[in-house]
RNA sequence: GGAGGCAUCGCCUAGUCGGCCUAUGGCGCCCGCCUGCUAAGCGGGAGGGGAUGUUGAAUCCCCACGUGGGUUCGAAUCCCACUGCCUCCGCCA
């Protein structure tokens, strides 16, 4: 049996559900218990971030008064409860006097639990806009604060070949591989069509990448690229980023931008056995973006576009494990450049530019060379028990029950890929060499 | 889309014309005990939150019978809405 069928007979037998609606409204977005032992460990990372570090006073006031809310509530309740008892065995007057009093008492009950849900609910709500804890020792900074941690292969050096490299929109027009123009009078700008080489490109890529996956112990899905509102949310992307999220109204659903939703809220309200983790899986789906705030941004070509397709790795694991499990993605994400003979670097992206739900985040830039330089390719995220906190995913194991950590990652990004290979192995006579590890999957060498 | 049925603890299940439900029993699981070993047997445990408290003690309380409301002094139980699943019909790749 294989490594990925035997993944799946596993887990198969070991699922468990969680149907307790507290849990869910209980499952916070940060850790309840370190807002209260270590405020200032929420702030820092809130500076981090550039985002309110006051927002961390209006969490504990909220926390407050949801406690004392709930003090009140409970005690009444208890008496309530109590005396309910007693009215069973009562008889005549004394009931008539029990009665009275807790008719009274019902209406306090009442407006207490009222009271006491609002304060629950104002609390979930900010609890809800604070982003995941950034690692301290990620780089501090904005969108140019990363760090280059590694530098892979060397860009060509084209002047030495005899000839200027094409862009890749001019190299695939050519080729007969992206149709841009039908792209636009379909769909509308940022759209395009992958046709002939182009299209088998695509399914090359997807192939080689999943035979990849598959040798590395991922079991393989094809989630639903269409979400309800609360898998959206709770991975992350209803907050800050929900402008670049294409939005079904009549249906309440949502286009997901990446696999990494369906296939973190496919275990949410599940209790895993720590003995099924970590548990690898390898997505595919089409990918939705607005690009609502990236206006005049990239609009050469398929480079940033609203559609495309995805090969995503996806990892549940324990908490502790989080760290050396993000390492494995990075990995794998640089042995999937280097098998497409790709020049890259490793980027580890400082704090202001990271998502919600990231405490870390890698990306690998490869080297375009008509654009001259190196663009985010891949990325991949820790988000530690972010995601599981509001998707209700726990593990059982000696400890009891406790959250698990999520962590994403690109396998293969088609349009980006492609650009890639189109440019850096474009040949002075408009045709394109393919990578050893591809022909197999494309069943030639070269396109022309 | 139309009609009907169902929804209790990991799984199965008792309870449903309101208070004795502090939710029954079985299976599986975990921890003890017992026992040449195993099985059996016995005892305990297994959700969320809060308070006092501790640092990996304990005690008390609240919530949880799909979800949300309502009726009532009191709801697993009655009423309404919603969701999910199942069956049948229709439509359809």
């Amino acid at each position: 049996m294989s490594d990925a069928r035997s993944a799946w007979s596993e887990q198969r037998t070991c699922e468990r559900r969680e149907r307790d609606a507290n849990a869910v409204e209980s499952s916070f977005v940060i850790d309840l218990k370190l807002l209260r032992t270590d405020p200032d460990r929420i702030r820092r990372s809130q500076a981090m971030r550039g985002e309110s570090v006051e927002l961390v006073d209006e969490l504990l006031a909220a926390d407050e008064a949801r406690r004392s809310t709930l003090s009140t509530f409970e005690s009444l309740r208890a008496e309530q409860k109590s005396i309910g008892k007693d009215v069973a065995k009562a008889q005549g007057d004394e009931k008539q006097q029990l009665l009275e009093r807790t008719k009274a008492l019902a209406a306090e009950v009442k407006a207490a639990q009222a009271a006491a849900n609002e304060a629950e609910a104002r609390f979930t709500e900010l609890m809800k806009t604070v982003p995941n804890l950034v690692f301290e020792d990620v780089p501090q900074g904005g969108e140019d604060d990363f760090t280059v941690i590694e530098t892979h292969g060397t860009p060509r050096d084209f002047a030495a070949a005899g000839f200027a490299p094409k862009d890749h929109l001019e190299i695939g027009e050519a080729l007969g591989a992206i149709d841009m123009d039908r792209g636009s009078k379909v769909s509308g700008s940022r759209f395009y069509f992958l046709t002939g080489i182009g299209a088998q490109l695509e399914f090359a890529l997807v192939n080689l990448a999943m035979a990849k996956a598959l040798e590395w112990g991922f079991a393989p899905i094809l989630p639903p690229a269409l979400v309800k509102p609360s898998a959206m949310e709770g991975t992350g992307f209803l907050g800050q980023a929900a402008q670049d999220v294409y939005y079904l109204p009549a249906d309440d659903l949502y286009l997901v931008g990446t696999s990494e939703v369906a296939l973190a809220a496919y275990h949410s309200d599940e209790i895993l056995d720590a003995a099924t983790l970590p548990r690898h899986y390898v997505g595919y789906s089409p990918c939705f973006r607005r690009e609502a705030g990236s206006y005049g941004q990239d609009t050469h070509g398929i480079f940033r576009v609203h559609w495309f397709d995805k090969v995503e790795m996806f990892v549940y694991c324990a908490p502790e494990e989080a760290v050396a499990e993000h390492q494995k993605l990075l990995a794998f994400e640089k042995a999937f450049l280097e098998a497409l003979e790709l020049p890259y670097q490793v980027l580890d992206v400082a704090s202001g530019d990271l998502g919600l739900s990231a405490a870390r985040k890698y990306d690998c830039y490869a080297w375009y060379p008509a654009q001259g330089k190196y663009r985010e390719v891949t990325s991949t995220s820790n988000c530690t028990e972010f995601q599981a906190r509001r998707l209700n995913i726990r593990m059982r194991d000696g400890d009891g029950v406790r959250s698990v950590a999520t962590l994403n990652g690109t396998l293969c990004a088609i349009p980006r890929v492609i650009i890639a290979l189109l440019e850096n192995h474009q040949q002075a006579d408009g045709s394109v060499h393919i990578p050893a590890a591809l022909q197999p999957y494309l069943g030639t060498a070269v396109i022309s």
